[in-house]
DNA sequence: CATTATTGTTGACGAATCGTCAAAATATCT
DNA sequence: AGATATTTTGACGATTCGTCAACAATAATG
């Protein structure tokens, strides 16, 4: 039994080794670089072991994806604490989410991989339902916000509305936006003339706005908030930013 | 020279020939599912000459990528063409785009692993450019629809946006919607709640709300327009996607 | 401690796929 | 017809995948 528990924490252990070398690999050559030979070449383990963690390549890649999420969580956990109005907190989930994308790309990108069939579907069920769940966890943060704006007042839900349809549409707003805007990704035509964080806040701001979520966009100092967003929520994260995009 | 031409109808043929055998396969056995060499034994010729075409696979899923991206550009024209208010035919837009993911699965689908760079990075310089250009045509359609509720009054544009950026908004969210509920990926854990149908319109009024384009989601009966959208505009679409649905 | 049982690890292997290219086939020109 | 240019072909070497029989390490037993 003891022994049982050690193996498992071993296991674990070697588990994120497997996937900090993929992800190393990913980040340097791209997904179709990936090859468990290479991953094997890497650690101490063979490509036999590599197996006992991952039933193929696409499962590892959700791995990857899953931890990434697991990251995100704590950075939507983190917005929510914002010291201020609940617009200026569901703002600050967007704001967080594009954060993460842009601190790792590689990871971001796999999201969106592991939402293909190609990938998904060859994956282990059990990650694939860790997927769910994760993502499941993502939105509670939002909804916990939500749910603190109606008891505030500071927005009604529309007859035709549920809090669940109100996070969807944020989560999917967002999500499209730093897709459609995001480095690593193809850029898309219009992308020259559009700026991902200018944009995410606009349409963050319209959407709001269309929810009758107060205070309007504008009356209140949005670039304010942004600021302190920056310098004081954010504040790690914008100067590692920093850092990534000097080199 | 009229060998030459001659010699491009035959070539176009030949190349559409190899696109429809891809897309059957992929259809059936998915993107991973896909094998030159598969293709090549369902047509009257031979691997190397399915490379004069493609470069690699991967271009030839952006190939794929393209046709479809030409006729969602149809689409569009046909719902900016929408007998009513400027919001009705954006709205219209949206919808087609839907209609079109719906109608399309699988094309659909291979927009999305284009933009994922293991696809995007290999294709051939052409038809990345080509997609750019296609990508660029379908935003004139929006544009077309956002000045002309300029100049009709139905909206006013808000000083810090520009009609570029108030027709990326209503793009990024439709994507981000579609994506994220469309049936053919992944399905992400809160869309069993989610209808794709629904909340595309819910998230579509959100934001022209936010736009203060008129007529606003209370001020109009939404539900009529969006019958004349099933029922008029886009009768043959919605024919043919409940024959798609009962099989 | 020696022996057996159990569990975990390895990397060589067969199968599948990729993209190439020299040779064969076909078309064009004189 | 014969020479030349173009197109097509499919066998081939190179990769990569995932498996599995053999091997090593550890635990259990007498």
């Amino acid at each position: 039994m003891s022994s049982k528990s050690i193996n498992n924490c071993v296991l674990k252990a070697r588990e994120e080794e497997i996937m900090d070398t993929a992800l190393e690999i990913i980040t340097a050559q791209g997904i179709a670089g990936l090859t468990i030979d290479k991953v094997a070449a890497k650690i101490p383990y063979s490509k036999g072991t590599i197996y006992n963690h991952f039933t193929c390549k696409e499962d590892l890649l959700t791995g990857l994806c899953n931890r990434s999420v697991e990251n995100l969580y704590n950075l939507f956990y983190h917005a929510a604490s914002f010291d201020g109005c609940s617009r200026e907190k569901i703002l600050a989930i967007g704001y967080a989410y594009m954060l993460h994308a842009l601190l790792n790309p590689t990871e971001f990108m796999l999201v969106i991989s592991a939402k293909t069939p190609s990938i998904g579907e060859k994956s282990s069920e059990k990650r694939r339902e860790e997927h769910l769940h994760l993502e499941g966890k993502l939105l509670e943060n939002i909804l916990h916000v939500i749910s603190e704006g109606l008891t505030s007042g500071d927005f009604k839900l529309q007859s035709h509305l549920s809090p669940a349809q109100v996070a969807f549409a944020l989560w999917s707003m967002c999500f499209g936006t730093i897709v459609l805007l995001h480095e690593s990704l193809d850029r898309c035509s219009v992308r020259t003339e559009m700026e991902l964080e200018r944009e995410l806040i606009n349409h963050a701001n319209l959407m709001l706005d269309g929810l009758n979520w107060k205070p309007y966009t504008q009356e209140h100092d949005w670039a304010g908030t942004l600021k302190k967003y920056k310098t004081e929520l954010f504040a790690d994260e914008v100067r590692q930013l920093k850092r990534l995009q000097n080199k």
